[in-house]
DNA sequence: TCCATCTAGGACTAATTGGGTCGTAGTCTA
DNA sequence: TAGACTACGACCCAATTAGTCCTAGATGGA
């Protein structure tokens, strides 16, 4: 389909809850996975992914846990989501190895890239610090359609 | 992940390749389909849930096929996209029965739905016509940050 | 120094989804 | 009336994803 998987869901949410809870010394995997009702087990991979990349920090030993590596404003929601999931493609075509095998007649491709780089704009504007606010904006972005495009020029 | 489905990549092919073919009468699926190399028989699924949410119009018979319901340029990716795949949802959350089991602690749902409507306006700014233009904008859409947001205010 | 507690990471299994096929019935036109 | 096409549902297979288990290694505190 078009949605998030759960892994990058429960990044999303560990990333949060880190964020508000920066004054602790660390939160421990199975701390938050019981706050929200996952398993443990689960919650810990997502966090060691997310150490991997680098946007947390793991502390090792008893009362260890993990830590937002930078400012929650400067983790942006795509950061997270492809630290779990891998590069976020729209089309299918470029998943595999660079091209689909109908490149020629797949007229479709170059038209969706330009979609898949807005989707990533709207996604690397989002940052887990505004994630972390109560109270939000009503509108992230700001679209212009192409009509006000056109006209404006 | 995070990408179409291969259904909906090939409902965008043949709505392009409809709306570059509007002068014929009619184009049937397997044309379609030999056309860029997909099967007929998933292509003609394809065309025949298009025609369910009357995005196209089937005519029955010997030289039968397929043509637009609509003028390409009022057809935009959005609803191609939702009339195979069902609506777009980022948040794995709401796909089932409204909520998830942990809707009181998930509190990560509700900014996440406002990058989806983000998501959905880019969609649905994305007609058909603008598919079949050879020569496109660089841009689609354009993009204010947050930063940009406050700083007009 | 030793133990409890935590992370690290790979291997593995279960479950779900998606891609794709087939067969049959219905519908139209030449 | 025959041929060609759509309509639709059932079905199977492959691939991805979700989730578990187990062992090793690191650290701080008693």
């Amino acid at each position: 389909m078009f949605k998030l998987s759960k892994k990058a869901d429960y990044g999303l949410i560990a990333m949060k809850h880190l964020a508000n809870h920066r004054q602790k010394h660390a939160c421990s995997a199975s701390e938050i996975a019981e706050e929200y009702g996952i398993s443990s087990m689960l919650m810990a991979k997502v966090l060691q992914k997310l150490a991997r990349q680098t946007l947390v920090v793991a502390k090792h030993g008893s009362s260890g846990g993990y830590q937002l590596a930078k400012e929650p404003a400067k983790i942006s929601a795509l950061e997270v989501i492809t630290a779990i999931d891998g590069p976020v493609l729209i089309t299918s075509c470029v998943t595999n190895h660079g091209n689909c095998d109908a490149t020629d007649r797949c007229s479709i491709k170059e038209p969706l890239q330009r979609v898949n780089e807005s989707i990533l704009s709207v996604l690397s504007t989002v940052s887990i610090a505004q994630l972390s606010e109560d109270k939000q904006e009503p509108a992230l972005v700001e679209l212009k359609g192409i009509d006000q495009l056109a006209a404006s020029r």
